[in-house]
Formats: structure tokens, sequence, C-alpha cells
DNA sequence: CCTCATATGTTATATAGGGAAGTTTTGTCA
DNA sequence: TGACAAAACTTCCCTATATAACATATGAGG
């Protein structure tokens, strides 16, 4: 057998472990270990590389959150096969629109309460016939209208959401606020659509384009719902990016921004 | 200042890593720390819940890869505030389309082979001209018609991916398959579109009606490109669900399935 | 009052080791 | 040969400890 050189340099920046994470990414890029394969056993991996137990330990945790690996007790750990279900796509991208920089800009079309109707008093968890804020806005950027948001809000004068929310950024500010955020958690939900007159006009599209609509419902510290809305994004603008299995770059099954 | 009781159970089967995430997570979505709150320090954690700093740690980077906290070198751990940036949407459930059980069903519309033109060549890096696999197949579930797919395949005597590709099972097979499997990784995109005509007729549906297009591209483990094509998902089928922030239930901003 | 060195607290990384639980192999005994 | 027990191996979980790197607070000296 011949004694291979030891990869893992002890004087780089790197820490050790992710470089064995790295070494071993790479020869399963490699093709040298295989789905179903075995990987050798931690014992062995520690005198390979001239590591410590909990080092190697580390590493292996690493590649099975990562959805490399799996692991049988007293068996050993085996690399996955590829598998379409671990596949995820992220929103990335999005919520650089949904702040200021870079020529992006949001115009306030409408902001009025209403009374909720049967729909959005269900969503909000009040009775119909509640004033609700209905607010709806359009995102530019360069110049050119890109998302268009409508939701409607709570108005309760014993929930301060008002004052947060009436500012233009809005939801920015009402999610990564700074401070003490009024919402704890939300839902997300992702449709297929396609614009309808008034959409189409506002985005400078055509009627019948298909586009992304993203769902929201957020709930403030009580779980009561605070926010009911969505985006409609249109599809010659958005879409999303990810890829399955060990690819050569770093971080792999992990999700891609997009937006083109 | 009063003792609690020491929450984390020792004798129970749950790692005492684990049970130490759950409590942050559980004080964490109780409101008692806030977005931008720092966490008690790591040697505090030890202390208070009688626990070895590798132990804190191991739980401390958990919450980490959950996106619930971040952690500032010499200053402490923090509560993240809600981004949208961070929600990943998954195909949890697309898998199961693509295998057998429970009442699917795949009809096989058309196998040829065809020469490539020019767009097919370019993405599966080939001359134009040269011949290749053209599939189309209809998913069934309880016998309606789910998804559409379409999709081309090399075909080189010197690559055994026909064989295995010609079974009607096809992806499943030559992604997840038992064994050696064919391909490395696949580089995938989500579109939004409308159904045509011909696609129409086959889902019956109407023409025009909003869907995810999840377009696909394999590649072999020299890099080469083995398949191209794209599922078309009627949107009044399919859509995809998340959770964003830290939510009572375990795992949080972890993906969720995609069908109604 | 300002500046800079020091001390303290924090996270990050690593080593060494031990015990529990499960699987596989080996070996012994009938 | 067959059945069963023992051993060996593997993953899993945890403890204890040490060092490094970074951030902030403290305090002395000008």
């Amino acid at each position: 057998m011949k004694t291979k050189p030891n990869p893992i340099d002890r004087s780089s920046f790197e820490p050790a472990y992710l470089q064995l994470v790295r070494v071993l990414r790479e020869q399963i890029a490699a093709g040298q270990f295989r789905p179903g394969d075995r990987l050798p056993s931690e014992s062995q991996l520690c005198r390979r590389y001239q590591v410590s137990p909990m080092t190697v330990r580390r590493a292996i945790n690493l590649l099975l959150e990562q959805g490399v690996v799996t692991t049988e007790r007293g068996r050993g750990t085996f690399v996955k096969p590829l598998e379409l279900g671990g596949v995820s796509f992220s929103l990335d991208r999005f919520q650089d629109l949904l702040t200021d920089r870079d020529g992006a800009r949001i115009q306030l079309l409408d902001v009025r309460i209403v009374e909720a109707d049967e729909r959005v008093a269900a969503e909000l968890d009040l009775p119909v016939g509640d004033r609700v804020i209905h607010m709806q806005r359009l995102f530019h950027k360069n110049g050119e209208p890109l998302i268009y948001h409508a939701h409607h809000l709570i108005y309760d004068p014993k929930r301060p959401v008002v004052e947060a929310e009436m500012e233009v950024t809005s939801l920015y500010g009402l999610l990564s606020g700074s401070g003490t955020s009024l919402v704890k958690w939300g839902r997300l939900g992702v449709h297929a659509a396609v614009l309808d007159a008034s959409q189409a006009r506002l985005l400078r599209r055509s009627e019948g384009a298909p586009a992304f609509y993203l769902e929201h419902t957020f709930y403030d510290y009580e779980d009561r719902p605070v926010s009911w809305g969505g985006f409609t994004c249109p599809g010659d603008c958005f879409h999303f990016t990810a890829t399955v299995g060990v690819v050569e770059g770093c971080e792999p099954s992990r999700a891609a921004p997009g937006r083109i």
C-alpha cells in the first residue's frame, strides 16, 4: 500500500474538520465513492488523516446535515443516492427587492381602510365586516415594474402594527425590523398564476402572462394573524434554480438564488 | 434568583444536545428571547443546564444551521430576525410521483430517436444533428393526468444510458437507482409557465392555464450532460409551502412539502 | 480628556478518552 | 453441521480540557 500525503494542512486558516469535509466531498464528486458505497470507518479516517475522533465526527455530522451521506449505527457511513425530494429552492434575492438598495423603488399605489369580506376575515381570523387596512404596492427595479404586492393588515388600536406598517418600506421594517419585531413567524406559499388585466397594465406586460404568486401570512407573538397577501412576480423575470448531488464547487444540495 | 429545575433529562432517549436545542427553540418561540437579543453565553448555558461545553457547542451549531441564531466571535449568540431570503421550498412529494406507489401510473406517450436541433445540441453539448432520444410521458395519479414530462437523452452506444433509461420508471431508476447510478449531479430550475394547446389536451385542462415548469439537466461522472427536459405541472394541483421563523412545532425554517 | 496596554469574556477549534448501542464476524460447543 | 455465545467493529453520545482568535471593558499614564 502506497502512503498518500496527508491533505490536511494544519497551518491553514481553514479548520481541519472543514478540510476533511472538503476532501471527502471531492472524493465523492470524483466518483471515488459512489452512491451506496461505504466510507472508511471513523477510526480509519482518524489514522488516515491524523486527526482526532471528534474532528472526524464533526466532519461526518456536517456531511450528514448536507444530505451527502447517511449513517447506520453499527454498520457504517454510506454515500446517499441522488433524490429530487431533497432539493430545495430559496428566495435569496427576493429580500433585496423589499429593501431599498440598488435602484429599487417602491411605489405605493393605494392604502385604504376597508371592511373585511369573508375571505379576508377568514385569513386574518376576524369577524366579517371588521375594518382592515388594504395596501397595494409596486416594486420597481431600474425603472421597470417588477413585483405587484397586495395585502391586508389588521387594524387594531391595541396592536401598534399600523404605525410600523405605514412606512413605505413596510414589510421589510415589519419583518427584519430593527429592534423588536412584531412578527414571530409566517407561512409562505408559491403558486403558479397568470396576470389579470389590471396586474398586466401595472407590470407593463400582457394579460395572461405566466407569473409566480407568493402568498404570505404573518403571525404575531400571540399567534394571531397580522397580515395576509401576496406578491405577483412575472415569470419572465423570476425563476428558482438549484443543484442536486455533490458538485465540485463547495456547498451542493444547498439551494441557489432565484432571479435572472 | 430562583433556581429553575433542569429541563435536561439525562435518562431520556433524546440526546442532551437535541434537548437543549428544543429548549432554546421553545424559549425563542415563546418570545422569551426576541430577534436581536443575546442568548446566554456558552459557559452560562453549561452551568445552567449542567452539560459540557461541547454539548452546548453542538446545540448552538444546530441552531446556527437552522438559521435561528447568528454568532459573533467575541460578542455572543444572537437571535436572528425574520428574513424571507432564508426561506426555502423543497420538492418533498415530487419524488413520490416519479415512483410507482399509491395509484401513480406512468404513461409512455412517445419514444423516438431524433436529430438534435440547435437548442437540444447546446443543452446536451453535442453537435447539431446528432441522434438523441426524445421521450414524452404523462404521470397519472388516481386516474387523473397530473404531470407532463418531455426530455431528451444522449444516445451513445458507448454510454449505457439507454438501457437503464428505457424502463418506464426511467428517471427514478436513473436517479435514485439501486446500485451504481449513472448520474452524478443535476441542475434544476422552476419557471412560471402556461399550458400550450397540446399540453392542455393531455392534461385535460384549458389552454393558457398556469403551471410550473420544472426544468432539469443531469450530468454523468465525467460532467457531461446526459438528459435535458422538464416537467410541466398544472398550477391547480401543485404549490410549494414553507414557514419562516421559529414556530412551536419542531423543524422550522426547514422547507415544507408541495402538493395540495 | 485622550490613548494605549491589559484583563476579561466570548466564540471557535482541537485533543484525548470512555461508555452505550447496534451489527457483523468469529469461534465454540452440542 | 447447526445453533448459540462471544468477540470485534462501528456509529453515537458525552465529558473534560486546552488553545486560539476576537471583542469589549478597565485602568494607568500622559
